[in-house]
DNA sequence: ATCAGCATGTAAGGCGTTACATGATTCA
DNA sequence: TGAATCATGTAACGCCTTACATGCTGAT
């Protein structure tokens, strides 16, 4: 029942690159993160003032910015100690939710057709995702001069390789379930 | 903000199956589902007793039963409809959350070292699941005449497929943070 | 004797989502 | 003029986990 919030190491691990406003981490997770970690503005607000309260954030308001308030967060010492805490724990919880296999297991109860239908939805996913992904890769494989591109680029290569894994079965799964 | 409690279709398609008692569903998503999805007692027993007063599953004591009471639950027509109708749904969200690629993201902030023993960890659960699905396999293609195993065996085999590419990708990714 | 497994459930509380509220700027 | 994006935050609420409570049976 400890606390337990992995999104403070998301934010943390942001701010250790760059000060970023609430919105900009957002972004962030968004990005390339989204495939193997997600975030919403309800969980990252509070999270702020929460991390701020303790003393692992400091934040400071942009001076110039003429439009609405922009306010940035920067990490503290203490912060930077929580995180590299967090990275040296052995323990990593990798929680997967498939709803198409939560279907497909129990595909029984109705037609095939469905079944079928449902692997080639989440195909033509993957399929989009991949090329984004791949666009990633080109991005990052084009500046290698940042040390930090590497291990994004290595998160960006376990999606690729997961997901021709995926598609590679698809083609298993549909033919299957034509001829089996 | 309707109700999207996934786990009460994990339980009206265990039992669509076979009568079975809380104990019974929570051992069957400890097998092989656990792969894709999870649950917990503390989820399974209050989703149970919602599911009866909505008239989606009817209970029935076990009456020989010499120890403790065991509680049976039944799918009615209501339950079979409402997990047919998820079943057609074309939405489907998978949720991933890996904690290991959290880490290696932000893998910057500590040694290489770090970054490599954490994928070593993840490297040998997998390489232990992986050994677990291969013997559900095996199991499941001793006995074809049930025409349900095809949809076990297509989400076991969704899973050896993937594990064996981040076996691939733990490889690769070790040689780079060796010499890169 | 003692521990693991069978079996049902409740309580507390954390985590996170969606929707709402507000308002400026920029671009078509 | 209207939509999208920038930007911060709150409120309501749902889902789920962990820990607790209880007690029998069977194996070592």
């Amino acid at each position: 029942m400890a606390k337990d919030r992995k999104i403070d190491m998301v934010i943390l691990g942001l701010l250790s690159h760059e000060d970023m406003t609430g919105y900009d981490i957002k972004k962030h997770i968004d990005g390339a993160i989204n495939f193997f970690w997600k975030g919403s503005f309800g969980s990252i607000y509070p999270a702020l003032s929460a991390m701020e309260n303790e003393g692992q954030i400091s934040k400071y308001k942009a001076e110039d910015s003429g439009a609405r308030e922009k306010i940035f967060y920067h990490i503290t010492d203490n912060g930077t100690d929580s995180l590299k805490a967090w990275l040296n724990e052995e323990q990593a919880v990798n929680d997967m939710k498939y709803e198409t296999l939560l279907k497909l297991y129990f595909g029984g109860a109705g037609d095939r057709q469905m079944s079928l239908h449902n692997i080639e939805i989440f195909e033509s996913k993957i399929r989009s995702d991949l090329e984004l992904l791949k666009m990633y890769k080109g991005n990052l494989e084009k500046d290698t001069s940042n040390e930090d591109h590497m291990y994004f680029l290595l998160t960006v290569m376990f999606g690729i390789e997961t997901y021709e894994a995926y598609l590679k079965w698809c083609g298993k799964a549909k033919k299957m379930l034509k001829n089996g």
